[in-house]
RNA sequence: GCCGACGUAGCUCAGCUGGUAGAGCAACGCAUUCGUAAUGCGUAGGUCGCCGGUUCGACUCCGGCCGUCGGCUCCA
């Protein structure tokens, strides 16, 4: 028998004889590592332990150290879900488990009640005995025929579905622990005793194959870890995560309500407003330096312009609709500013000498999204975008493309917000154009967002219907993945609208069209800002910069000439009079996330002082200084929007 | 829209198997006038999401609707 080098991580060499798995080489190494040992990883691959070595590699085991080794538990773990599941409810089919382990495990089964809370309680403790029964996992390679055959014995018509778009040549591999055996990659732990703890999340339904015309299976969602303490620290992490969670902040610093009365439509509270406005402000600032011009088109538009740009028949069911005030046809409320910047372009004879024109717009925008879509400002029916559409000649694309991200990357970096993932999102299954013209763009946008540093995943079949996109999307505090920022181009609305320019070879041509967005919605821009900066806004966006807090009665007059003094510089101040303590009106400041307090008493009302204490910086007694020169130095902070 | 859970005072929540509601914080009043994260006492505040049913009696049980949350689907 032959044998085959295996390289470990710690430079040594093993010669083991071919064919040896992966656990014989963790055992070679040593009885401890064979015992932790969850997986091995060959080329950053995760590969099972039962897995045969043909050839020479390089070998890392993956034990309950590696953060890898959970998601092997957890997907080993999911096993043991459906095999409690199928314990307790024989007649139920087992469809597919998860893929990204990273942090939970899920499986769906098609069963005739949904799950009850009560039901999961039985699974979770059915669990535990199986865990406790230790058997080891048992990987089998076997024919497409075995497993047809073994499955459809087993009553699992999914699986056998499931099968079928296995592609042929692939390997067919089935786990088994005691009884209970699926279609399955791997890798899996050893034994399930290797499973310390686990925990079941809920039950909620899905869409087999995640299609809502086929019916919809009952999912089950849980986590597990090697110990308890890991899940532990797991779930306190989630409990705090929702500490900051947009909705809660919302409410406790009084940024923005949202009303049984209108779904999805929020109230911006004065507070919240002035976030609202300064993020508005920052982006209007920035218009002159990236030559965008700012219009504002009609709220409300016959039927006419959508059925022009196609959104009547692709989005009817998704807008806002009245009736015109005589007998003249519908109308609706904008659900997108294009349209209508397509008539502004309309306007007049355009020449190439105005292009790249770049029309921005903040008006609102309503969408009849379902209602079960609706998520706190994450996903609302009543909107703004920093939009703006750019109409430029086709081979200047490029060039906007480069001039968006650097804009963007102002923007971001202004706000210090960093973690965006930039995905190209390709031609979906309805769309507007010619093929082949879909496939150049995607390229040419590809290539500029690398040109642009950043790395381009990518997302098929997501874009919008008239072209491509790029999309920068960031996670919510929930680990959940919105849109924000965003550049498409725009394949179908130059056409439909009969834009056209004279070039300067005296021709007509057709602009190009590019549709993009900064911040993305406001709504889910303020939602995600608020969680990345838990509400301690910087000092420029604050809702209240500067708290004054008088110590004592006879401070007040003092309080309330400070106050006026910086409100005159165009600081926004609050003055906190009410006879409490002074270490109540710290604490209450403190909550509410105010930058800069002022705590005045003798000392400073003798000297004309003030005392900033800042909090960002954990500064409890700055240096006494002048009203006027904190004033000037505030306002200096505001203006350079200081992060 | 679909599956599930939930909906009690401004906020966070308690209220066993049906007998018309309670706490903490906030608010308000009085006292306290205090130097860097919670002063004390008191007052007020709720047709228990809405509508219907069962019952002598419903916050509690049943049904419908509305909304919220977590998924699914969708997202111009």
């Amino acid at each position: 028998m032959s044998t085959i080098e295996v390289g470990l991580p710690d430079g040594r060499t093993l010669e083991v004889s071919q064919g040896a798995t992966v656990l014989d080489v963790a055992e070679q190494i040593g009885a401890g590592l064979a015992r932790a040992a969850l997986a091995g990883r060959i080329a950053g691959e995760l590969v099972d332990l039962r897995q045969s070595l043909d050839a020479s590699c390089s070998l890392e085991i993956v034990t309950t150290k590696d953060p890898a080794g959970g998601e092997v538990i957890r997907h080993s773990a999911e096993h043991v879900m459906a095999d409690a599941v199928k314990r307790l409810f024989p007649q139920a089919q087992v469809d597919a488990g998860r893929t990204d382990h990273t942090e939970k495990f899920q499986y769906d089964f098609k069963v005739a009640e949904p799950f009850t809370p009560e039901d999961l309680d039985a699974i979770a403790a059915q669990m535990k005995k199986i865990v406790k029964e230790k058997a080891d996992f048992v990987r089998e390679v076997v024919t497409r025929e075995e497993a047809e055959r073994i499955f459809t014995e087993m009553g699992e018509d999914l699986k056998v579905q499931r099968l079928h778009d296995i592609p042929d040549g692939q390997d067919i591999t089935l786990f088994r622990h005691g009884k209970f055996v699926d279609l399955c990659r791997g890798p899996h732990v050893r034994n399930t005793k290797q499973i310390g703890a686990m925990q079941l999340i809920e039950a909620a339904g899905a869409y087999w194959k995640g299609d809502e015309r086929n019916e919809m299976l009952q999912r089950i969602y849980g986590t597990a870890f090697a110990t308890k303490d890991e899940l532990k620290e797991h779930n306190e992490r989630l409990e705090q995560a929702r500490e900051r969670d947009h909705r809660r902040l919302g409410t406790q610093l009084d940024l923005f309500h949202l009303d049984p009365d209108a779904p999805g439509s929020p109230y911006y509270l004065p507070k919240g407003m002035v976030v609202y406005n300064g993020l508005v402000d920052f982006m209007k600032s920035l218009y002159p330096k990236y030559g965008y011009s700012e219009v504002m088109t009609p709220q409300v538009n016959r039927a006419r312009i959508y059925k022009t740009s196609g959104h009547y028949d692709m989005f009817h069911d998704d807008m806002f609709w009245m009736d015109g005030a005589d007998d003249e046809e519908e109308v609706g409320v904008k659900a997108t500013n294009c349209p209508c910047h397509c008539r502004v372009f309309s306007l007049g004879k355009r020449s190439y000498r105005e292009l790249p024109l770049r029309l921005a717009e903040f008006s609102r925008l309503h969408r009849n999204e379902r209602s079960g879509t609706l998520t706190g400002l994450s996903r609302v029916r009543s909107m703004a975008q920093d939009d703006a559409h750019i109409f430029c000649e086709p081979e200047q694309v490029e060039d906007e493309v480069a001039r968006f991200f650097e804009m963007l990357k102002e923007v971001y970096t202004a706000l210090g917000l960093d973690g965006l993932e930039v995905k190209l999102e390709t031609r979906p299954e309805e769309f507007m154009g010619d093929p082949a013209d879909w496939d150049v763009a995607e390229g040419r946008l590809k290539d500029a967002v690398e040109a642009a540093g950043f790395q381009c995943g990518i997302n098929p079949g997501e874009a919008a219907f008239y072209g491509p996109k790029v999309a920068c999307d960031f996670k919510d505090v929930l680990g959940r993945s919105w849109t924000l920022g965003t550049i498409q181009m725009d394949m179908a609305m130059p056409g439909r609208f009969g834009l056209h320019y004279t070039g300067r070879d005296g021709e007509e041509h057709q602009p190009a069209m590019l549709h993009r967005a900064v911040l993305g919605s406001l709504e889910r821009f303020m939602s995600l800002y608020i969680e990345h900066t838990a509400g301690d806004f910087p000092l420029w966006l604050s809702p209240v910069q500067v708290a004054i807090l008088p110590i004592a009665d006879r401070h007040h007059d003092y309080a309330r000439k400070v106050a006026d003094t910086l409100a005159a510089g165009g600081i926004r101040v609050f003055v906190d009079d009410r006879a409490e303590k002074l270490n109540y009106k710290i604490r209450e400041a403190e909550l509410q996330k105010v930058p800069i307090m002022c705590v005045l008493g003798d000392q400073e009302e003798e000297a004309g002082t003030v005392s900033p204490r800042l909090r960002r910086v954990g500064e409890h007694r700055a240096e006494a200084m002048a009203v006027d020169a904190f004033v000037e130095d505030l306002t200096g902070r505001v203006a350079r929007r200081e992060v």
